[in-house]
DNA sequence: CGTTAGCACTCTCATGGGGAGAGTGCCAGC
DNA sequence: GCTGGCACTCTCCCCATGAGAGTGCTAACG
């Protein structure tokens, strides 16, 4: 069998018929014939692009759903076009604005920037978007507060540096006065604000073990106020917005098809850590046809990036659709989206003057 | 034509046989042939069957798909299937025990419950369970509290009595120091918890109007965090949970009707407006095949009904699935629901030892 | 030797004509 | 008033047929 990877056999007419075939299958969905391509590529018969083709398909870059049928990529072809004959097209003006103006609202929380986020890349790539939140034990905490709301029952507010809100109802084993909530709060704010909440949990394990005697009452009660409010339990959140989008595209004109899509888009689970495959290397990475049911059996792709501060990732996002998806705007769409969504994070709230 | 609703046309017998064609239909999704009532119809022949469902199509509570094709109910016949032939079944003791267990989890906030409440009902049911989140502007007030964040940028905590927790963030004119936040907090809450955030609003507006010259400067200030913090802003939420359960009904086995019902329950606009007209009356109401497109156009029946505190209704929550249904066991269902939900968030902070 | 025109071959898809099956409506008889 | 019988109708499946699209191969050409 030969080497779909060898490269070197590729001349650049066989690489411009090849690139050919896969535009035209993005665009029409239909398997793509020797004639059609002669049309597109000057000077060529269509028997002689047929040899070529042929031969593309010994290479492991082309299939035919059928003897005498039109044909279709495969991934490897993908996968080649995209590394080195794809031209990413720069994203329009009015996109870019419209994603910024989105997603520069400022003053709002963390989650809902990764809502519209979401949204913003079912819309524009009209496909399925995909976000995953960050791990919450990742992230860093910016203030903590605690408000009596009934008898033993406390809220406890974490708020991240990023713009991340966590609510959670705890309960204490005896009422505590309201002056001494405020007391307990601006404690934990001054004493554990710039520490991820594991890195504090870790730290209140150590305090618990090792001052256990020397602590006083109103210690002992901040300990177990904070073990309990800033707990990181529960499964990173994941957004999935268009996934009713994908239903117009003709690949899923059956309904066994539509049905193995949301049973795939319902485990949560799994899709998180497809997604988080992404997050090595920093750039844009793509996933087709490897390892994964929902690429390969569904034959959907998985475009995503990292977004964060700087070097530290915190989340992913991108997004899924059938492998015939636009590349050449889907890439820099997704590159761009997570770009401004990491500074966007970072702006959030950068108007602090300094105080950590 | 004649008068459906002219039950006065019904013998025993026609009522007898209407009834076994709707629940045979329920079961199978086939139109029900003659023959087959026969079967389950002590001592009567087909031919005798026949010659009822035909009147029953004159009179409107069938209906046959093609001339020899065995009959449908209309909805017509699901109305009075619901009203006088019904033996609603008693939930079963394993099912009120998940859903007690699942709902009375205590100590978590009202949105989660909600997320819970709609999940069971789909879960149960087999259909689409939703729930329309009460409108915020009539939430009851708990606890406000304010978080300085950064810079000028404060996060606003509202925690209703029927524990709802709304975050928001708020941007003032000049920072304000922490202390005086908390200050702010606390007399926010002690002067205007019991009230809803509406008449919260309107009160803040007359005290601006009135009291302008004489307010210093301390309370300006809360006024201005109090109007930022407790507009009730933002449509009601609405939480749809298992469309995709729907998939598996053979009625939707066509595509251009999956299609179509997504297209429906994703203007959450129009779900909540169907969904709300159940409000009134107090029980379980059910809509098939009236005005609304969901019901018409799809054959989708809404079983719904208001959920709150006593006389108060906050909310709505049922179940939306084809008119097909197993109403003997849906609708005791969603008003065992509605009324674990209603004590649910009735219980949410009840141990608070009288403080309003 | 690469390229091309021509042609036979293959496979899909739409079309239409039975024929079986299911169910009805009606009528005559009990 | 009920029932058995029978003709009629409509759907659905199956199959044959034919058009159309596309390929593979081969022989000829520059």
């Amino acid at each position: 069998m030969p080497d779909a990877r060898d490269q070197g056999k590729l001349s650049p007419r066989d690489r411009e018929i090849l690139k050919d075939v896969i535009l035209t299958y993005i665009l029409n969905a239909e398997p793509v014939s020797s004639r059609s391509v002669a049309k597109h590529n000057f000077g060529l018969s269509a028997a002689t692009i047929r040899n070529v083709m042929a031969d593309l398909e010994e290479w492991g870059y082309l299939m035919q759903p059928h003897t005498s049928a039109g044909r279709v990529p495969t991934a490897a072809a993908y996968h080649l076009f995209i590394q080195s004959m794809m031209e990413a097209r720069t994203l329009p003006v009015r996109e870019r604005r419209y994603i910024e103006d989105n997603l520069k609202g400022g003053a709002t929380d963390a989650d809902h920037l990764l809502g519209t986020a979401s949204h913003l890349l079912s819309e524009l790539s009209s496909h399925v978007g995909v976000v995953v939140a960050p791990a919450i034990g990742e992230t860093v905490l910016k203030a903590v507060d605690f408000v009596p709301i009934a008898g033993r029952k406390i809220l406890c507010v974490v708020v991240s540096s990023t713009g991340f809100i966590d609510n959670k109802v705890i309960e204490t084993e005896e009422e505590v006065p309201r002056e001494e909530l405020v007391r307990i709060s601006n404690y934990l704010t001054e004493n554990f604000a710039g520490q991820t909440l594991r890195e504090i949990r870790e730290r209140l394990v150590r305090m618990m073990v090792e001052e256990k005697e020397k602590m006083d009452r109103v210690l002992a009660r901040t300990v177990e106020l904070a073990q309990a409010g800033l707990t990181a339990d529960g499964a990173p959140g994941v957004m999935v917005d268009g996934t009713s989008m994908l239903l117009a595209k003709p690949e899923l004109s059956d309904i066994a098809r539509v049905r193995r899509m949301f049973e795939a888009f319902a485990d949560k689970a799994r899709l998180v850590r497809i997604l988080n495959r992404c997050i090595q290397g920093g750039g844009v990475r793509v996933l087709i046809g490897e390892d994964c049911e929902l690429t390969t059996d569904l034959e959907f792709s998985v475009v995503a990036t990292p977004y964060g501060l700087g070097e530290r990732p915190l989340g992913t996002l991108g997004i899924v659709g059938p492998s015939r998806m636009d590349y050449e705007k889907i890439i820099p769409l997704v590159n761009f989206l997570g770009d401004t969504l990491s500074r966007a994070l970072a702006e959030t709230f950068s108007s602090d003057p300094e105080r950590r």
